[in-house]
Order: C-alpha cells, then sequence, then structure tokens
RNA sequence: UGCCCGAUGGUGUAACUGGCAACACGUCUGUUUUUGGUACAGAAGAGUCUAGGUUCGAGCCCUAGUCGGGCAACCA
C-alpha cells in the first residue's frame, strides 16, 4: 500500500539521475550522502531543504548520509555552531552516519597538494592579490600568466612546504593549480588552492598555518568519504568544472564522486542569507538567532514548528533548478494541519474585558466539561470553572453589533464555549467613554452538554472565555512576518532593513488563560481556541508564563473586513 | 561582449519520457459545525516565454531569439 503511493508519487530530477545511475551499474551499496554545512551560522530553512533532500536520499535507498562540517576558513567558524548545527539536524529527526570535518583531512589535502606540484599542476604563486585579480581577467576578457607561473618544482616544492612551516606572513604566498589563464570559465583560471592563515583553528588549534579552499577541498573530501552523490546549490554549477579536474587529479580506481545542483529555497516577506540574518542579530534587531521571527531552524522551533510540519513542508515545495520564492503561507499551512490534528485546545483571554452575569448566584461555582480536542476522539476532556464574573475577548464585544457579525452585542446573544447562551445588556463605561465591563444575562437553562432543549438552541456566536478568578496570567508574544515586502532583499537601491516590519512583535502581557496551563512547560504546544497555535517560550517559568504565537488559526472574518 | 543555468494558473511542483496540462498552497461559493477553525462538496484561474522546424500529434525533440538568474573573494 505504501509503495502503491509511493510509485504514484514522481522522482525529483535528483532521485531520477540516481536511478539512472542504479540501472546504469552503481551498486546500492555504493550510494552515500552528505550535507556539508560550514560552522560560522545557525542553519535555516534554506539548509533544511539540503537536509530533508541528502538525509531523506538515505532513508529512500537505505544509504549512510554522513554531516560533514567544511570548516577550512577559522576566521569564521565557530564550535558553537557546530553544535547548534548537529541539535538542529537531530532535531529535524535524521542521523548522520559519521560526524566529519574537512579539517580531518587537512593532511591528506597537503599530501595530494604535494603530489599535485610533483606532476606540474599546481605552483606557488607570490603576487599581491590585486596583480593577480588583474591577471585573471574578467568574464569577457581572458586573463594572462603571473610571472611565478612557471616556477621549477623544486623552487614550488620547498616554497609550498615553507608555507607550511609558517616562515610567510598572510598574503605573501599563495598555491594555485595550474590550469588554464584563458579558460571561458573563471574558476578554471588558475585557482587558489592555499592561503596562509595564522589564525587556531576550532578543531585543528595552530596545527597548520596554511588552509585550503572551498574548491580543492570539497571533491577531495567527498572523494576521501567516497560520497556518490554531491548535492549543491545552484550557484556552484560553474565550480563542478573544477570539481572535476580536481579529482582527476587524485581519482584512482575507487568510486567517483558527482556534484548535482539543485536550486536554493527562498521564502517571501524573509531574508535567507546567513550574512543578511548575521547582521540581524548583531544590530538587535531581532533577539538573537532563535527569535521566533527568524526564518532559523532555531527561530521556527521556538516558535513552535514541528520537525515534522518543516520535513512536511520541504517535501510539498519539491526540488528543481529554478529559483523557488515560496509564500510562507504554504509554511503556515503545514505546520496547521499537523498542530490541528495534535494540540490539545485551551480558551486564553488575550485582550480581557470583564463580563459580569447578573443573573447568576454570586459567589457560585460550577464546573463545566470541555474536550480537549475535537480531532482527536483518544484527548479526553478537561474541567473548566464557570462562575458570575468571567473575562472575554474584547474583541468580541461591539455595543451595537449587527446581525451578520457573531458577537456579543447589547440585546444580541452569544453562546460562551462549553459554558451557557448569555444576552448582552449594559457596556459599562470610565469617564472617557470606554467599555470597562459587560453586564449580561444567561439562561440557565442552556448549559452546553446538558442535553436540554435550550442548550441546542442555534446560536449565531460562540466566544471563548476564562473564569475572573480562576485563570492564570500570561504573557502572550504575537508574532507577525518581520518584513513588510515579499522580497526585502530584491531592492538594489534600498537595504533590506528598511523594509523591517516595526510591528513584528507584539507582546501582550496581562493575558488570562485557564487554570490548566498554569503548570505548562517549555515547548509545550496548544490552540487558544478561536486564537491560533501558540507555544510555551523557552524562558517560561511557573512564575511568569510566556507563550509565543506560532500561527494564527485561519480567519475568514477577519479577511472578510 | 564570453561562459553556465532556467522559463508550465497568483506561488511551487507534476505530466507514465511525444498522446485531452494535473496536484498542493492561495482565492471564491456552498454544506456541516458549540472554534467565522476543522471536515466535506464545488468553482474560477495556465493552453506551457516568442518565432520557426521535425511529427498524424510537441509543454516535452531541433534551431534562432526574448526574458530572468549566476560567474572576476587569499569566502563557502
Amino acid at each position: 500500500m505504501d509503495n502503491v503511493e509511493e510509485e504514484k508519487k514522481s522522482l525529483n530530477f535528483i532521485e531520477q539521475i540516481v536511478e539512472e545511475d542504479l540501472k546504469e551499474g552503481y551498486s546500492s551499496d555504493s550510494l552515500k550522502f552528505r550535507f556539508p554545512p560550514e560552522p560560522n551560522g545557525y542553519l535555516h530553512i534554506g539548509h533544511a531543504k539540503a537536509i530533508c533532500l541528502n538525509f531523506g536520499l538515505g532513508e529512500r535507498y537505505n544509504s549512510p548520509v554522513n554531516l560533514r562540517f567544511d570548516d577550512t576558513n577559522p576566521s569564521k567558524e565557530e564550535q558553537e555552531y557546530v553544535d547548534a548545527i548537529k541539535y538542529d539536524v537531530n532535531w529535524l529527526g535524521y542521523q548522520w552516519d559519521a560526524e566529519c570535518y574537512s579539517s580531518d583531512y587537512f593532511q591528506q589535502l597537503y599530501d595530494w597538494a604535494v603530489l599535485l606540484i610533483q606532476n606540474g599542476k599546481a605552483y606557488v604563486d607570490s603576487q599581491s592579490s590585486e596583480d593577480m585579480a588583474t591577471q585573471k581577467g574578467t568574464p569577457t576578457k581572458p586573463g594572462v600568466n603571473g610571472p611565478f607561473r612557471d616556477r621549477s618544482v623544486e623552487e614550488n616544492l620547498d616554497l609550498f612546504n615553507r608555507m607550511k612551516q609558517g616562515e610567510f606572513k598572510e598574503g605573501e604566498h599563495i598555491l594555485r593549480a595550474k590550469i588554464d589563464m584563458t579558460h571561458t570559465n573563471m574558476l578554471m583560471r588558475d585557482p587558489i588552492m592555499y592561503r596562509v592563515m595564522h589564525k587556531p583553528h576550532h578543531r585543528t588549534g595552530s596545527d597548520w598555518c596554511i588552509y585550503p579552499m572551498y574548491d580543492w577541498t570539497h571533491g577531495e573530501s567527498d572523494y576521501v568519504e567516497q560520497i556518490s552523490h554531491s548535492l549543491c546549490s545552484l550557484e556552484f554549477k560553474p565550480h563542478r568544472e573544477l570539481y572535476d579536474w580536481f579529482l582527476d587529479q587524485v581519482h584512482d580506481e575507487k568510486l567517483r564522486p558527482k556534484q548535482r545542483e539543485f536550486s536554493r529555497l527562498n521564502l517571501n516577506y524573509t531574508v535567507m542569507s546567513k550574512r543578511k540574518l548575521m547582521q540581524l542579530v548583531e544590530e538587535n534587531l531581532v533577539n538573537g538567532w532563535d527569535d521566533p521571527r527568524m526564518p532559523t531552524i532555531s527561530g521556527l522551533r521556538r516558535r513552535g514548528y514541528t520537525p515534522k510540519s518543516i520535513r512536511n513542508f520541504i517535501d510539498t515545495v519539491g526540488v528543481s533548478k529554478r529559483e523557488q520564492m515560496i509564500d510562507v503561507a504554504l509554511l503556515e499551512s503545514c505546520i496547521r494541519t499537523d498542530l490541528n490534528k495534535t494540540t490539545n485546545r485551551i480558551m486564553a483571554v488575550l485582550d480581557p474585558l470583564k463580563l459580569v452575569i447578573t443573573n447568576y448566584p454570586e459567589g457560585e461555582t460550577e464546573v463545566v466539561m470541555a474536550d480537549n480536542n475535537p480531532e482527536d476522539e483518544n484527548a479526553g476532556q478537561r474541567e473548566m470553572i464557570f462562575s458570575q464574573e468571567i473575562y472575554i475577548e474584547r474583541g468580541d464585544f461591539l455595543e451595537e453589533c449587527p446581525k451578520k457579525v457573531f458577537k456579543l452585542g447589547v440585546g444580541k446573544e452569544v453562546r460562551l464555549k462549553h459554558g451557557y447562551i448569555i444576552n448582552g445588556v449594559e457596556a459599562v463605561k470610565d469617564a472617557d467613554g470606554n467599555v470597562v465591563e459587560v453586564k449580561c444575562t444567561y439562561d440557565p437553562k442552556s448549559k452546553s452538554g446538558s442535553g436540554s432543549e435550550e442548550s441546542k438552541r442555534k446560536v449565531k456566536g460562540t466566544l471563548h472565555w476564562v473564569s475572573a478568578s480562576h485563570n492564570v496570567t500570561a504573557q502572550v508574544n504575537a508574532y507577525d512576518r518581520l518584513f513588510t515586502v515579499e522580497n526585502p532583499d530584491g531592492d538594489k537601491e534600498k537595504d533590506f532593513k528598511e523594509f523591517i516590519n516595526k510591528e513584528s512583535l507584539s507582546i501582550l502581557k496581562g493575558c488570562k488563560i485557564e487554570l490548566a496551563l498554569k503548570d505548562a512547560k517549555p515547548h509545550e504546544r496548544y490552540q487558544f481556541q478561536r486564537l491560533g497555535y501558540f507555544c510555551v517560550d523557552n524562558d517560561s517559568t511557573s512564575d511568569h508564563l510566556i507563550f509565543n504565537r506560532t500561527a494564527t488559526l485561519k480567519d475568514f472574518w477577519a479577511k472578510k473586513k
């Protein structure tokens, strides 16, 4: 049955490539993938695409997937990021086969570089970066050979060795591959393989003062690990030629990895580059990498997103070679679908307005039963306390309420969910004319679940509520999109930060929550009836409850207005 | 004056590799509902960037354009 459905779903182009390879002789146990983040920042939803693609392939073909940290630039990389990345990948529900580091291969890479020098395929250049840039030409103009291009093997070997020994300052010498300065692909114009860097590395400490560049490192690392399919994003397409050239230099009879490229994921109303996300964090425009407004995995987690919803989202957007600009509405749809089935419903009043039921016996309370989740028969029921004074949502009262609007008004009735049907009598106002309290009457025979005729009446609106003396006060963080425009970095004139939505966070204090949540723990998720899905924040304590709004419910009425 | 990708409803992805353009999200309309949620039923919305060509037949193949993106860091 599962197979039938599997069969029906068409393969994405990467899966088709793998299938093709399998048909043409790859054994199924030769399949191996990898996810290769650079530990210089936190993972975001775009990385989730790469993670789900690679680990998804691993699951599909029962193949190992390595987690490889591409740590060849000690000036940007930190252990903190390594730890955060591992946490995120696990959280998404994936287990890597081996935890690898490009830095594990520094010695092997060095030995191969020596081999290239010996074969006349690499040389030490000793010019300034400006001179080298000039010689490199432009996309439309071929480059020219530099003066050190024909150094002898012996001299190159000696210089390269002394680079490694730390005899030179940064920028004095670099090692370049000797390919073709007139190549139409700029990347093939004698690309740099090593630079001198007197910086401690988060793993190798001060063992090295030369560090390999990405192009030289990546393919050879794939080769060492025997990765069959090395998947990366589209901008690396031109690098493939170089990837293959470098592999040619060291390849023997072992499996030869192949690089293939797919498009990045972009979401509207946010930015997705690590550099820009870093800026938001460093300039305190958000509260850290895990700010619930951030498109980072950690941000989404704190916001209340589930791994399942993210995986489902990634599955839905697909894999192709055209730049995707996905509507956040799709992401939201994914989390709603998940949470609708799994979260218990709770009454929470975010903007409380006191309501007094004048014909309800003063000082009396009673217990009413409430379903935890109408979508889940096994979710059971809980008790709520009903009393004469309760809170309703300020926005649910309109003194003069039109028939078509399902709210409480003076002379207009409404049902209190799991409670009684009430009828508005009077709006009590302060000196400025603000409504501070609403008086109403209730129909004692209309109690929900009582089975009475009165309880079965059709009433236009149903309100959520919480007893005025039986509740817990909480803070609710209501999040909105971080940017006011669909593509904040799409404007050439304006900086993306000019489009930041100043109302992206509304902190609501004094929210009244049903007593059942008084001991709610961080990460717990609930549906606040009629409002949306909420998640207990990391910093929440029983003394100071904090909820983050994950997503609102779909609101037909809000759109209507 | 170059090289490399890409182009299918508003968005994204399909189309059994040449046979009536489908699915999801979004939008709209009903039904049900003690959440203006969910569920259910239905509708609108593209004739596949353009022009040629091959073919009985082209979104798929070929040619030439157009448009969009990428390529000149001692970044990855």
